[in-house]
DNA sequence: GGCGTCCTTCGTAAAAAGCGAAGGAGTGCG
DNA sequence: CGCACTCCTTCGCTTTTTACGAAGGACGCC
């Protein structure tokens, strides 16, 4: 073995991670002679020492640590690959691939493509969840068939259309201190304990970006999947949410919650349904977009 | 086989750059039967086609030009691993890791290491080239122990030391146009056609990128390998060619040549030692750096 | 000295990868 | 229409690689 591969890497960092080649083989579902022996070759095959070893475990040398980040890198790029590769392997006759932001995933298009489905029975959707940047990049390289962007994004050449408004507001339990004002800004709850959405949402990575434009973090106490966990776990009074106003308005009606408009400009969400021709498309995906863009809906 | 691996890629990329199969696998050294069953299997594993096959070899799907792409991407990213890794492999008593850029290289280091190896017979040398931002990174990492820098780099913390002098200047043939000028800026040569060296070189690197912002691009008609070629190729009459002084210097007795300096502030090259702690060096390397520093000498 | 923890080595078996040879598919030419 | 050519696929076999369980080694602690 003159070269390391992924698989080396991927073994590398859960041995590293773990502190040791007993529990790293263990998370990598191998038995631990294979996988000392194939620590053992990585080294031979660099000729450097990647671990000390010792009673407690292993501890990365600095020629360890150096390949650390390389490999962290790279299995990032290679899960990057798997992924937008898994895209393709979909396409086909019925098959759409749609694109969405997180307010419309949660809020619009379930209702949505219930129904589509219901009317196409032959059809399939393969949908997930992106920032709207990298929608209208995956949108323009024919990568995926529709998109669901906010307005602000760079539509660049793709035909768009309205979609729905939606705008994200502050949820806070009854009581907060909060709880009077008609408006805040971002930057002003960014002293508040947070309830956040787990990391591969796209509104969680764009709640980290506004913070770190203002030199701040986030103060996460949980991250849950979906808002309307979120909203539950406010009401408990262990921090403050942003959700979509759409998804406030319905969980007060149960819950003990205040929701409070965000007054940052791009709070406000204007998504619009972007294609790169809806000409080009196949028939399946067109009368999708059709759907999508008729008046709203209960 | 679940998910791909860089050799995969890296057959992959080389059959979809040769056109066919059959040529694919030769370049990896590869039985054709071996290859095909290798493409099948990786199709295989993505659920996705990635070549049309035909009579004239193959042409990648849409999907196959997707993991170009990313094959693309981690395998330069991979390439840069091993390179880095390698430069750890040589660490130990009386090792010495040492990044220069492009001037230093050709014209100080050859003589001075030949008198630093020849009074210290149990040290070696790991010499490579890189820009200076990169070697000020790479010292500063502790990846590599000394390096010599262009005096424009941000050295940061490191410890810098005066090196040399150089100045990078237009060579042309004899008669050419530009011959009787006193000095030139940079972006009145860029409608010539160049001689230049290949693209491994760092200065290679830092003309294109001097082009870029003046929104050109170099006119190589060649590139080669070392200055003294360069000189060669210019006498020829062919193109121009940018060097460092002192080999232009040297160039000019034994060829028909002129040197132009350049005008840009960029082109004088103020070059320094950077290291990341004089004191905490291994002996040897610091008595390089000692040597290093000393006056001028022939 | 015995015990516990973690890593390394060994022999073996299974899986993966590669090979040469032969066949298949498709196209162009006489 | 048959043949030749080009390129890819399949098959049977061999070699190499990878993984396993078991046992031993190194080291520190009680």
């Amino acid at each position: 073995m003159a070269r390391l591969d992924l698989d080396d890497l991927r073994l590398f960092r859960l041995i590293a991670e773990a502190g040791s080649i007993t529990a790293g083989a263990a998370r990598a579902h191998l038995a631990l002679a294979a996988a000392s022996a194939r620590v053992r070759g990585m080294e031979t095959a660099l000729g450097v020492r990647l671990f000390e070893r010792s009673r407690q475990g292993v501890t990365p040398t600095p020629a360890g640590e150096t390949l650390m980040i390389h490999a962290r890198a790279l299995l990032a790029q290679a899960d990057r690959m798997h992924e937008e590769m898994s895209f393709h392997s979909g396409a086909g006759a019925g098959h759409i691939r749609l694109l969405s932001n997180t307010n419309a995933l949660a809020e619009f298009l379930p209702d949505l493509l219930g129904r589509f489905l219901a009317s196409a029975p032959a059809a399939t959707v393969d949908l997930r969840e992106r920032l709207s940047d990298e929608i209208t990049r995956l949108v323009a390289e024919g990568v995926a068939d529709i998109g669901i962007v906010a307005s602000t994004a760079d539509t660049g050449a793709l035909e768009t259309f309205p979609f729905r408004s939606d705008q994200f507001v502050l949820v806070v339990a009854n009581g907060h201190p909060f709880a009077g004002r008609p408006a805040i800004a971002f930057k002003d709850v960014l002293d508040q304990d947070f309830v956040g959405l787990d990391q591969a949402s796209a509104i969680q990575r764009l709640l980290a970006d506004r913070a770190a434009r203002e030199g701040r973090r986030l103060r996460l106490r949980v991250q849950l999947r979906g808002f309307d966990a979120v909203c539950r776990v406010v009401e408990a009074g262990v921090g403050v949410g942003i959700v979509p106003e759409t998804t406030a308005k319905r969980a007060i009606c149960t819950m003990a919650l205040t929701a409070i408009p965000l007054a940052d400009p791009w709070a406000t969400r204007d998504l619009r349904i972007c294609v790169k021709s809806l000409a080009a498309l196949p028939e399946s995906a067109r009368r999708l977009v059709e759907l999508l863009r008729s008046p709203g809906l209960a």
